[in-house]
RNA sequence: GGUUCCGUAGCUCAGUUGGAUAGAGCAACAGCCUUCUAAGCUGUGGGUCGUGCGUUCGAGUCGCACCGGAAUCACCA
């Protein structure tokens, strides 16, 4: 309809004015609500082909578009604004033609798919998911969904940083301090389990530094010379040469990790197509890192430790490898890349990887770039910005992480809590029940997340408990139980859905309103997969579920006499139903039938 | 100090390529359930869009300067 109509205006200026008007001059937009109209054209560009005030050239052009443009029927023009109001004819072709549409995603489609990686979660595995994991987790995820929505073929994949000397720790923690102790044995989910060895060494290790510096070391020197710091170099030195050991221990700890790390991507209903563990891609790295160096795009300083230059990007000299020769975080991610591009020949790599991280990102392009590998432009890192508490970001030494575990059950005995409250589940049994506040407790907490432009910092509250009322995952759901029941009560009393007879009816003002945001859906699906923004997506849901509720308020579906429109109402319903879910179905959260 | 990002109502956040009188929710107060689910709806109060200058017919949005905050600049990941 906007290009329609702004071939109309290119028409009219040519007609009226005898002059070429460039497109992007002819601004048309939505006529906001407190005027009559539906779309509005801004006159104030066009006035120097009118030579003309505002007011009078709106009149003229909105007079021709009202002769020549069958599907305007009426126009006016408030301080240099002119609105257009369209025919309720149009209006309701485009609502036949979005009630047959099978899916509402349908329109979102890109002429040119493409194969596109989704990097996301990433995690340490010396200790269990927390809130900033959440929402990498659920950024991830929702961008899979929409990116797939709009035909690409997107692989989810996950690096699990499973080595490293953070890892040393955990283990050389539970060697000394853990007798044999096990989650079974312990009672503890496993990543948390090897979370409290990793707490236990950071808190003998920081004990051993001030016993040292009290005995006149100076502390940078103590940090190197505390012997648990020492025996976890030794132990990296050992697990990169395959000590059988050592690598044992690994993997019985890792086994207990990724079991914990399961069991939460499940209860947050994540999921991943291809796993890639950074033990692995590593050694790649190091490879690319020694051929680089022969070529000499690298260089090598007298210790013997390899190093990027990275000045003339305009950023700094950049360690590949260590001294003794052991690989940084850099160097596995150097690897990876090169492993998934020979194995999937993506068009693009998004990386949901925080913002901390840019200049990480910054420095892995531009060294793939230095090494000629063409794809490296293909690299995005999707920067999302930190979740932080009211007094500032979340620290492990304080206590103040919000575990994930502990917060999605939270979450679901608040659902749980608020529903028994309310009552209006009796007929259900404790299974159903619990699905039920399962699909709630998540929905507020993914919801919660997700409504944020990804990009900003967000804060947390942990005192005040997420809403359930509001502009919250559990309002869309619940707009969307509330049709579900009239939808079941309309089966009941024999009132079908018919399409035929869509177009014997006036719609009322909120009734047009609603139809306006079904033509926003695909666009929106859109916008928010070119943005990388879920937000987008949560905002637009929030938006058709409130106009949705005020029409619910004010209008009967089943009670409506004239049949006509009685059916137009339940049709106007069952579309919302579907967009809402489709639009939640894009945030990865879940839709109960009743609530 | 260099680089990057952010400052919108008491709080949490929206705000389309610059467009009409800056919007929601929470919290507070006042209403609405014999009628399709009240997790809802309606109303009231609450703002120098960090500050200043500039560009423009028009700036929360663009530019410059300043103020305030965050991240990063590791032989950590």
């Amino acid at each position: 309809m906007e290009k329609l109509l702004k071939a109309k205006v290119k028409e009219a200026i040519k007609f009226l004015y005898n002059s070429e008007v460039a497109e992007d001059m002819i601004q048309i937009q939505e006529t906001r609500k407190e005027f009559k109209g539906d779309f509005t054209l801004v006159v104030f560009p066009l006035l120097r082909f009118s030579k003309n005030t505002p007011e009078r050239t709106g009149e003229t052009i909105g007079k021709y578009i009202v002769d020549n443009f069958t599907s305007i029927e009426s126009f006016n023009v408030i301080n240099g604004f002119l609105n257009l109001g369209i025919s309720n004819e149009w209006w309701l072709d485009y609502f036949s033609q979005v009630a047959s549409e099978k899916s509402h995603l349908q329109n979102c489609l890109v002429d040119k798919p493409e194969t596109i990686m989704v990097e996301y979660s990433s995690p340490n595995t010396n200790k269990p998911l927390h809130l900033g994991h959440i929402r990498n987790n659920l950024l991830g995820f929702s961008l899979y969904r929409i990116l797939s929505a709009c035909g690409h073929k997107v692989i989810r994949t996950n690096i699990v940083n499973d080595r490293g000397i953070h890892i040393c720790k955990s283990m050389i923690a539970w060697q000394k301090f853990g007798k044999g102790e096990n989650p079974k044995s312990a009672g503890m989910k496993g990543d948390h389990l090897v979370g409290k060895y990793y707490v236990l060494f950071e808190k003998e290790y920081r004990a051993q530094i001030e016993t040292l510096v009290r005995s006149g070391v100076d502390e940078n020197q103590a940090k190197n010379q505390a012997p648990l710091i020492k025996e976890t170099r030794e132990m990296l030195l050992r697990w990169e040469a395959g000590d059988k050991e050592v690598i044992d221990l690994w993997k019985k700890m890792n086994s207990w990790v990724y079991a914990g790390f399961d069991e939460t991507y499940r209860k947050l209903g994540v999921e991943f197509d291809k796993i890639y563990y950074e033990s692995d891609t590593y050694k790649i790295g190091k490879e690319i890192v020694l051929s680089a160096l022969k070529e000499k795009i690298l260089y090598q300083n007298d210790d013997s430790s390899i190093w990027a230059d990275l000045t003339q990007d305009g950023l700094d000299q950049k360690l590949l490898l260590r001294s003794d020769g052991t690989a940084v975080y850099i160097t596995q991610d150097l690897g990876t890349a090169v492993l998934r591009f020979n194995e999937y020949k993506f068009d693009r790599h998004i990386y949901v990887v925080g913002n901390e991280q840019n200049y990480h990102f910054q420095v892995l392009q531009a060294i793939l770039k230095r090494m000629d590998y063409e794809w490296a432009d293909g690299l995005i890192h999707f920067s999302y910005g930190m979740v932080e508490l009211p007094e500032g970001r979340m620290k492990s030494r304080e206590g103040t992480i919000v575990d994930a575990d502990d917060l999605i059950k939270e979450m679901e005995d608040t659902a749980r809590d608020v529903s028994l409250e309310l009552g209006k589940l009796s007929d259900f049994n404790d299974a159903e029940k619990l699905e039920i506040f399962r699909k709630i407790g998540l929905a507020a907490l993914k919801y919660y997340i997700l409504k944020v432009d990804p990009r900003k910092n967000m804060t947390f509250n942990p005192m005040e408990s997420i809403d359930f009322n509001g502009n919250t995952g559990p309002f869309i759901q619940y707009t969307y139980t509330r049709i579900k029941s009239v939808v079941r009560k309309a089966e009941q009393t024999g009132t079908k859905p018919d399409q035929k007879i869509l177009k014997k009816v006036k719609p009322g003002q909120k009734e047009l309103e609603i139809i306006k945001l079904f033509r926003k859906f695909p666009e929106t699906v859109t916008a928010s997969a070119k943005g990388y923004s879920p937000a987008i997506i949560a905002n637009y849901c929030y938006d058709l579920a409130k106009e949705y509720n005020q029409f619910y308020h004010d209008y009967s579906v089943l009670g409506e006499d004239d049949i006509n429109l009685r059916n137009f109402r339940l049709v106007l319903s069952i579309i919302t139903s579907e967009i809402l879910s489709s639009g939640m179905y894009l945030l990865g959260i879940d839709m109960p039938e009743r609530m």
